[in-house]
RNA sequence: UGGGAUAUAGCCAAGCGGUAAGGCAACGGACUUUGACUCCGUCAUUCCGAUGGUUCGAAUCCAUCUAUCCCAA
């Protein structure tokens, strides 16, 4: 008989064409929706979110086309809980989260797996481009990058667990961001031609620190803007404000650009200096999860991403603990932030990942 | 009410008689399924503290005034 799976439809491009081809593969789908925030919470009386009125019709118009029975959940407890409230949490205290990543382990692969197992569906699909294989010789499951690398988000992914990976698809993984538009278009889905999605996507405007404080209801107090010495060189607007390595808006006119170097939420003051000052060669990595290799026994030599969009770079990782590594650069990088994922590669391999500290 | 110096865009600053460099900041755009970085563009046309003067022509020379700074009292 047939596998059963539950296809994450956004009402995007993506995941309408993952849809489809789960169905052509033959699948026995369903579409379901995530409701993951109302727009009233987010201060958005309306527009293009990821889960809004007209996301979820172009959601549901593609999975009346390709004939799958469609659903919305309600995960909007779960979303608050895990994403928004660590969201604000992390610029509370100095760091700078990737809401994304925590989407994806907390909703996608977690709230949303559970649920397709009560319905009896063996797996989970989504519209991300990525791929994942079992290997043979070791009998784990591999995450790997895309065929397309342009849209690789291996990077987001890097928390999945064995079990998540053994029940989740990833139809596109295979495929040119192109194609995918193709085929959209092919099937005649009203969503072929929307504009892929950006920003945050419980921020649509990307002022997330109006967000925090619309969310919150808190202010975020002035403080103290210092130069590397410790003088007190302006005002910033509150620490939320900031991230590691950020040099606009910081109103400081000086010689060279200055970018932020450190934050300190105990002080409420954010320290800034050139950009010399923001290169470092080691960081930890803490919330670690290994995919491609149960423990590592001995220092491994990878490939290490510290933010989704940068090249990656030669590191040597050291396991501390069961869920802490050491991770030394061969050279110095710039701007690594405390919040941010460290993804370990090997080729097109994910090793693994954690959160920066 | 002594002597000296400086006054150019929000900040720093070039310019030394021929019709206002550059940097920082700011703003706009590109890039981007996180925040950043980066890149591209814009940014002194009642004009160079004010008022007069010299000159074909002045931010650039001269005079006066104003402001600020330094030294001496």
């Amino acid at each position: 008989m047939c596998k059963k799976a539950i296809v994450a439809m956004s009402g995007g491009v993506d995941s309408s064409v993952a849809a489809f081809l789960m169905k052509e593969r033959g699948f026995e789908c369903i579409g379901a929706t995530m409701k993951l925030y109302h727009n009233e919470d987010i201060g958005q009386p309306q527009g293009h979110t990821c889960c809004s009125l007209e996301d979820v019709e172009d959601a549901r118009s593609v999975a009346y086309s390709i004939g799958i029975p469609y659903y919305v959940f309600n995960f909007s407890d779960k979303f608050r809980e895990k994403v928004m409230d660590r969201f604000v949490y992390a610029y509370e205290n100095g760091a700078t989260p990737n809401p994304c990543i925590d989407c994806n382990r907390f909703l996608k692969f977690d709230k949303l797996y559970l649920r397709a197992k009560e319905l009896g569906c063996d797996y989970v699909a989504t519209g991300h481009y990525a791929r994942i294989e079992k290997d043979r010789t070791s009998g784990r499951y591999l995450l790997k990058k895309a065929i397309d690398s342009t849209k690789d988000q291996s990077y987001v992914l890097y928390s999945m667990t064995q079990e998540q990976l053994a029940h989740t698809l990833f139809p596109l993984g295979e495929y040119p961001k192109a194609q995918v538009r193709e085929i959209a278009a092919r099937q005649g889905f009203q969503n072929a031609k929307k504009h892929d999605s950006q920003d945050i996507c419980f921020v649509p405007d990307g002022r997330y620190a109006e967000f925090i404080e619309g969310y919150t209801g808190k202010l975020y107090p002035q403080g103290d803007l210092l130069d590397e010495r410790g003088n007190v060189i302006g005002r910033h607007d509150g620490i939320i404000r900031y991230t590691i390595g950020q040099r606009k808006g910081l109103g400081i006119s000086a010689a060279a650009p200055l970018y932020v170097t450190k934050i300190d939420p105990q002080n409420n003051t954010v320290t800034l200096g050139r950009s010399e000052a923001l290169y470092s060669r080691s960081l930890t990595a803490a919330d670690l999860n290994l995919i491609a290799v149960d423990k590592i026994e001995r220092p491994l030599r990878v490939k290490a991403k510290i933010r989704y969009r940068q090249s990656e770079q030669w590191a040597t990782v050291v396991q501390t603990d069961t869920d802490k590594a050491e991770v030394v650069f061969d050279e110095p990088q710039r701007a690594v932030t405390k919040g941010q994922a460290v993804v370990f590669y090997d080729g097109d391999v994910v090793v693994g990942g954690g959160t920066i500290q």
